[in-house]
DNA sequence: TGCCCGATTAACT
DNA sequence: GTTAATCGGGCAA
């Protein structure tokens, strides 16, 4: 039976949520699938909203885990993000992806397109596919609408550098499903021989 | 108060 | 492969 993710899940360090994240079901009133692709943001990080301190839009960043962190990127899309770590760390994972399972014809109609890939596959597509916004801020992430599940099988994971940034550009710290259709990018193969 | 730029996406050459 | 769309946050003045 599908296991609800606890507050402690989202306690431990942002690098450890991140893959275990991979494989587990986020819903958003029911809408949603498995998670595919994340990346790590630490409050060290220079690429995290957190880095430069506590402000008006980061500040549940800097609360207790367990809570979304949506923002608005390139004044277009919205960014769904999980909390982590003891409160005060600011650090969270960027959901980056989901392989839809349930709700497609809700997803279908938001998004104005019938092909699964383009559902969920990025982190502003998702957010438009499972009707997140900004207002989803501050909200609880083991009560409704949201809910996730912890995964219930293996799953192979994979790590590279994160996406569209242009700081920290370099860190490891984007992690997906190995082989996955869903991905919003397929991971680099690793390299053979670094020469330069 | 103004300016620059971004954890993106879709459309176009 | 390149570029427009579009706007709020954060920092300089």
């Amino acid at each position: 039976m599908a296991r609800p993710l606890s507050r402690a899940f989202f306690s431990r360090s942002v690098h450890a949520v991140a893959p275990d994240l991979i494989g587990a079901v986020l819903l958003v009133n029911g809408v949603g699938g498995r998670l595919v692709e994340v990346e790590a943001y630490h409050h060290t990080d220079p690429a995290a909203h957190s880095f430069r301190g506590p402000t008006p839009r980061n500040a549940v960043m800097f609360g207790p885990p367990g809570f979304a962190y949506v923002y608005r990127s390139y004044g277009i899309h919205w960014c769904l993000n999980f909390v982590c770590e003891p409160k005060g760390s600011a650090s969270a994972v960027l959901i980056r992806a989901i392989e839809p399972t349930a709700g497609l014809a809700a997803m279908r109609r938001r998004r104005g397109t019938s092909d699964i890939r383009l559902l969920c596959s990025g982190p502003g597509r998702l957010c438009e596919a499972l009707g997140v916004t900004g207002d989803f801020t501050g909200l609880a992430l083991n009560a409704p609408p949201i809910a996730i599940f912890a995964r219930s099988g293996p799953v192979e994971i994979v790590a590279g550098p994160r996406i569209g940034i242009t700081k920290a550009a370099d860190l490891p710290w984007r992690y997906g499903e190995k082989g996955s259709r869903f991905l919003s990018k397929p991971f680099a193969p690793a390299a053979a021989k670094p020469s330069a």
